[in-house]
RNA sequence: GGCUAGGUGGCAGAGUGGUCAUGCAGCGGCCUGCAAAGCCGUCUACGCCGGUUCGAUUCCGACCCUAGCCUCCA
């Protein structure tokens, strides 16, 4: 039984499917103005995990995510480029969907777009109006009442009256409270627009997501995730929202994933400390690195971008990859105490820490009997495994693969405040160093030369090879195995 | 100010009322021609102060510190 941990209710709640055996999930995706940043990454990641692991315990799962295509930001930019906002918005899907495929983010089942669901988020809002929740202001935007829907407030625990709105930014006089929200903005000149029946305009991010997610989920669905500063007020005036138009009880379990930091702080753009995807990925010898790492914390929780977290998890993976080589062929594995276990560990509000500590000490099992000479046993456990890293989306590559990769050096710290606007340069900015043939041709050399037991001239080429970064091991039977460090 | 999360050993990071997290790094040993990898062992951890308890890092209360939200944000 699986257990999650509610943002609505705080508590760890079992999962009870509306449809049995069925998982319906709407996570809220992102607005493509920029390249996707890290922070991102461990969001996408989080949901991904989730995703895969409810279809491994035998759920069928319907995962939707929208992109936010219409928006202030994405109007200014492509403005400043000078570039239609089609194109542009087209373009930044395009870098969103390589860097997420990069890092093995399975894609949604239905990738919604705002400008998609207009029709959708125009009949809401008269719905809204009908029903006495919403109001055109003096500016003739419509507005949310939020005095009007009691429960405002129940998913951050806010008080309406604490909340203390205006604070840091002008109040609209227009507005009947300061914490009415926008559910469909007038044009203004050169926006895009659409037609509404109180004139030309755009929707109101909050509506964006109440409409798509009913109109591909309904009234009603299982889960509803994003990132911690969602929580308000957007996902606070989503339940206002589709509760209010719909009187159905919306997202039955909300779900905040915590935020990467850098230097401890939250990584945004507006912080200047953003580093995108593109990069990071430089700075790893494979994406599976940074799954890794994002899967080392509890989803919950805080996660802080390092370098030394990235090497971390590089050796960590490391010693799995390890243990993987010079396994016979794969064995069906039946349910052991091994998936037990990590089922236990995610059944708890997804712990992949505990799930990785599982495959940890799989692998040391797994060592343990490569050593005793158990082949079977071995290949059994280097199956399950296989099977279990999956479901974090980790140590999927044929290890000889993993070995031969190329880990670009690591010195100094982070370059901070580099998320670009544009795509990065295709340039890794790796170094060639040996090929695997030359290295493959020292090392029979080498062999040679231990068989003729000419430890001085074989010590010799392994300390060359090491000095360009090759490291050899030598395995019973007269074999030498290399790797890349 | 209101609200929400955190403070665990050199680093990262789970968890538990009284035996082990796990990985990285270090140290000792085994293995090895020597290494590497691996295995075994090791390294006085639980912010501070009270309380409950036979016993608290784990429960309760106060306090200190950190981050996030209350404006766009994964």
């Amino acid at each position: 039984m699986i257990h999650i941990f509610n943002s609505m209710t705080r508590e760890k709640e079992a999962l009870q499917p509306l449809k049995p055996g069925h998982i319906s999930m709407y996570v809220c995706g992102d607005t493509t103005y920029d390249l996707a940043h890290m922070g991102h990454a461990r969001s996408k990641i989080a949901f991904d995990v989730i995703r895969r692991y409810l279809s491994f315990s035998g759920y069928v799962v319907t995962f939707v995510r929208n992109i936010t295509d219409v928006d202030d930001k994405i109007i200014k930019r492509a403005a400043e480029r000078q570039e239609n906002i089609e194109a542009f918005t087209e373009r930044y899907v395009g870098y969103m969907h390589r860097d997420y495929d990069a890092l093995g983010i399975m894609r949604p089942d239905h990738e919604p777009r705002a400008t998609g669901y207009i029709p959708g988020m125009v009949e809401m809002t008269s719905r809204l109006i009908d029903k006495g929740f919403a109001y055109v202001s003096g500016s003739g935007d419509v507005l949310f009442a939020v005095r009007k829907f009691a429960a405002y407030g129940a998913l951050s625990g806010e008080q309406l009256d604490e909340l203390s709105a205006g604070e840091r930014v002008a109040v609209d006089a227009t507005k009947r409270d300061p914490l009415d929200f926008v559910l469909w903005k007038m044009a203004k000149p050169g926006e895009p627009s659409w037609p509404s029946p109180w004139g030309a305009g755009r929707p109101g991010w909050h509506i964006e997501c109440s409409a798509m997610s009913e109109s591909l989920l309904g009234t009603r669905f299982d889960i509803h995730g994003g990132g911690m500063d969602l929580k308000f007020p957007h996902h606070e005036n989503e339940i206002a929202q589709s509760c209010a138009a719909s009187g159905d009880s919306f997202a039955r379990v909300w779900m905040h994933n915590g935020f990467l930091t850098v230097d401890d702080e939250k990584m945004s753009k507006s912080l200047g400390n953003a580093f995108t995807i593109v990069e990071a990925l430089k700075r790893v010898r494979h994406a599976e690195v940074i799954r890794y790492f994002i899967v080392s914390s509890h989803y919950r929780g805080p996660v802080n971008y390092t370098l030394e977290q990235l090497t971390q998890a590089t050796a960590a993976l490391e010693r799995i990859y390890s243990a993987l080589r010079d396994v016979g062929p794969a064995q069906p594995s039946p349910v052991t105490r091994y998936t037990e276990a990590f089922r236990a560990a995610m059944d708890d509000d997804f712990n992949t820490p505990e799930a990785v500590a599982v495959l940890q000490t799989m692998t040391r099992d797994l060592n343990v009997a490569k050593r005793e000479g158990k082949t079977l046993e071995a290949a059994r456990i280097a199956a399950e495994l296989g099977v279990l890293a999956g479901v974090l989306g980790v140590a999927q590559l044929p290890p000889e693969q993993w070995a031969r990769l190329r880990t670009p050096p690591v010195e100094g710290g982070p370059d901070r405040g580099t998320a670009g606007d544009g795509p990065a340069a295709g340039e890794t900015g790796v170094p060639p160093g040996l090929s695997d043939a030359a290295i493959d041709e020292q090392v029979t050399r080498r062999l040679e030369a231990r068989k003729n037991k000419d430890f001085k001239e074989a010590d010799r080429i392994r300390d060359s090879l090491a000095a360009q970064g090759v490291i050899l091991e030598d395995r019973p039977g007269g074999r030498t195995e290399w790797r890349r460090a």
